[in-house]
DNA sequence: ATCGGTACCTGCACGC
DNA sequence: TGCGTGCAGGTACCGA
């Protein structure tokens, strides 16, 4: 379930790429390809050094340097996607990157996540809203009193603030005691500030557990997260509050899953 | 233009 | 045991 802590746990976790050559790249599944025949963007990528690993929002970004010019290699996990360094290609392998040391797959069973090569910076990137952990208050601030819509659609909103999903936005509603469905603009006092600082909190400490790993999430070593044991409300409808004891409900807010405590998070 | 609903996939847990 | 249902970290696209 990469989000943003997760991701950047799978980006560092990418760190001994830097400086390996792509030998040669296979696809096996069309689906998550964009842009492109699969002969191409293999053609494209034989021979290129990695120049760096980034995380923006919930993509990672490789930069690649070839012969005669540079590329971007943007990948995105979707729900289910991992990228593996080393061991052996499975049912849901669609990727295989052959390195001059070593080799990398991505594996995704529900074919949710993307890979493209592009030459230029990806504008599927350029499209994002900010880093959450580098947004200052008053733009998250101004930002949030320009939207109508519930607080929890616009967390999800990768063009409000990128990286946040389904888990950390219920995690972060519940420590700052906002209601999922309250309206975004109308949020006053001190609301606003909790929702900042909370979001913030709950990323960095998750990012220090190295993730959640809810069903099956790994870094590219195979490491598991331990975030999961942290969370309040994510997936404990009907278990008690921890702040109050109160049952946990679950309602769906633009057709995801939320969960919050009815009485800790009012209206 | 902005919003909410739906589609895209596979796998798993559950009740019958 | 098996089958149907609902649910799951994601984004993109459609209409109102």
């Amino acid at each position: 379930m990469p989000e943003l802590p997760e991701v950047e746990t799978v980006t560092r976790s990418l760190a001994t790429l830097v400086g390996r050559r792509i030998v040669s790249a296979e696809f096996r599944c069309l689906r998550i390809l964009r842009g492109g025949d699969p002969d191409r963007m293999a053609a494209c990528l034989a021979g290129r050094q990695i120049m760096g690993v980034k995380r923006y929002g919930k993509f990672i970004l490789a930069a690649l340097v070839g012969p005669e010019s540079v590329g971007f290699l943007l990948m995105h996990l979707g729900m289910t996607g991992k990228l593996l360094l080393g061991g052996g290609a499975g049912k849901h392998t669609h990727a295989i990157f052959t390195l001059d040391r070593g080799v990398l797959l991505f594996d995704d069973p529900r074919q949710f996540g993307s890979i493209e090569f592009s030459e230029d910076f990806p504008a599927r990137i350029a499209k994002l809203g900010p880093e959450p952990l580098e947004i200052p208050f008053d733009a998250f601030a101004s930002e949030l009193k320009r939207h109508k819509t519930r607080v929890k659609a616009l967390l999800l909103d990768q063009r409000f603030v990128r990286g946040v999903g389904n888990i950390y936005a219920d995690e972060a509603l519940f420590r700052a005691g906002i209601h999922p469905m309250a309206i975004a603009c109308r949020l006053r006092g001190e609301r606003p500030r909790r929702l900042y600082e909370s979001m913030r909190a709950v990323l960095t400490e998750a990012i220090a557990a190295g993730g959640s790993s809810i069903s099956d999430y790994v870094d590219a070593q195979g490491r598991k997260g331990f975030f999961q044991f942290s969370h309040r409300v994510y997936q404990r409808t009907g278990e008690p509050c921890v702040n109050c004891g109160t049952a946990i409900r679950r309602v769906l807010v633009t057709q995801r899953s939320s969960h919050f405590c009815p009485q800790c998070q009012r209206r």
